[in-house]
DNA sequence: ACAGTCGCATGAATCCGGTTCATAATCTGA
DNA sequence: TCAGATTATGAACCGGATTCATGCGACTGT
């Protein structure tokens, strides 16, 4: 009989649910004041069942940023499944971002707490690994898209590993989302728009390494027009259509 | 009489002792297990003493970076003083972030923790405006330089501002530095000297947007050359010579 | 040199919020 | 329906940041 399995499967949903109340929770109110009673207060929990899902306040994190994770996962799928010139697809994933970070204006917040050593280094072995998990399809994909450019000889990166190549792209998406949140700095360089400058930025590294075909960097015409194009071929339905 | 100016002073050198014993605890334990009674008993204080110089714990670690920024400004300014090719002193920049984090190994992980939201919003005004004004002239000297090179026609950035380059070099410089803190991340993907390769990057970067004299993006060994080249010119005293 | 005053260091007490655990409630299988 | 097992509950606990009533010692003016 499925007793075990229904069992497990609304523990699973409570696990939602405590995650969503969370989600709004900071949503709402921001990071700082978050607190456990409130998350289960606001899932109509006692705070005791809330521990039987999460070791602590630092683990409920950690799980609300695998779920980003894998949300951003899902969209890099779909760059992976998308039938263009790899070097379209490399820019598809900094749009990737883009609509990430439109729809998880939280995120990297989260994400970049979650990181900090002093936070990290309270959470549970079983999240850390499910993180991990959620994480490796991403590099996967990036991997990827580089390793089929240095086939069809779009790219060529001597010995240099697609990992490191694969680094500098995510460097410069971590690095913008830090910019990003860094309260009012962008905004004292006069700068408006950070992701399509990160894009941008992207062109110039692809540039940079030679990668075929080449574009001009400063075409922003051209620019706007890939985006707008990835937008409407990989996440139509993901992006207001103003 | 000089009461009150010796009391400033001694007033002054008290904070440093503070800051001083915080920094060695986190160098030997790490920034988990940082109490406030821990750091005014390591300075031979009352934890109220401690009080009247940081309103709180977060004002404590922002202070912490807010040295640490000044520091990494002392190593731009040697960059901005350094008789060399525009492009050649971009590049010392990057050198200058590898020195830094040699001497500072705990500086990023401070910083990164300052700058999440739920850290950065307990801190007092006055802080915050202390590390923002250390922080100006690092961003002037970036944008100086890219303005040297538009002058003498090494680069054209067409109707872009300098600062939105300064932007990618700042957000890959950010980036790389998340990574490298990221437990064991780099270490999968065989990253293992990442500095070295965030300074590939950057000149990838560099010939991305057409920044004269160009260099080949893939030449190991001039790399190793010029960061040789910076670290003897601009940081002799700061290296060590293995 | 001394009394009076003031500023500041002190650390025990307070407060806050995350976490635990003894108890109550609920479910299961017989 | 009932014993036993499992799970939910929230009041109590606990650790650590922060406060503040107290007293000490340094400066001032006589």
């Amino acid at each position: 009989m499925g007793t075990k399995e229904r069992r497990q499967r609304q523990f699973a949903e409570r696990e939602q649910l405590f995650l969503d109340a969370a989600r709004r929770l900071i949503e709402e109110n921001g990071l700082l004041p978050l607190q456990m009673t409130r998350i289960a207060e606001a899932a109509e929990y006692a705070v005791g069942t809330l521990y039987q899902h999460f070791a602590s306040k630092e683990d409920l994190l950690l799980a609300l940023t695998t779920e980003g994770v894998r949300e951003h996962g899902a969209l890099f799928a779909r760059v992976r499944d998308w039938d263009a010139a790899p070097r379209d697809r490399i820019m598809a994933l900094a749009v990737a971002d883009m609509v990430f970070v439109r729809r998880n204006p939280q995120y990297f917040r989260i994400a970049q707490y979650v990181f900090c050593e002093a936070v990290w280094g309270s959470t549970s072995a079983a999240r850390r690994e499910a993180l991990m998990e959620a994480n490796a399809p991403l590099s996967e994909i990036v991997v990827g898209i580089i390793e089929e450019a240095v086939a069809r000889g779009d790219l060529d990166i001597g010995d240099m590993a697609p990992t490191e190549l694969s680094t500098g792209l995510w460097a410069m998406a971590l690095g913008t989302h830090d910019l990003v949140h860094a309260e009012g700095l962008l905004a004292d360089f006069d700068v408006h728009e950070p992701y399509p400058l990160m894009c941008q930025h992207f062109q110039a590294l692809l540039n940079g390494y030679g990668w075929e075909p080449r574009v001009s960097t400063l075409d922003k015409a051209a620019l706007r027009a890939l985006i707008a194009r990835i937008k409407t071929e990989v996440f139509h339905d993901l992006c207001d259509h103003h």
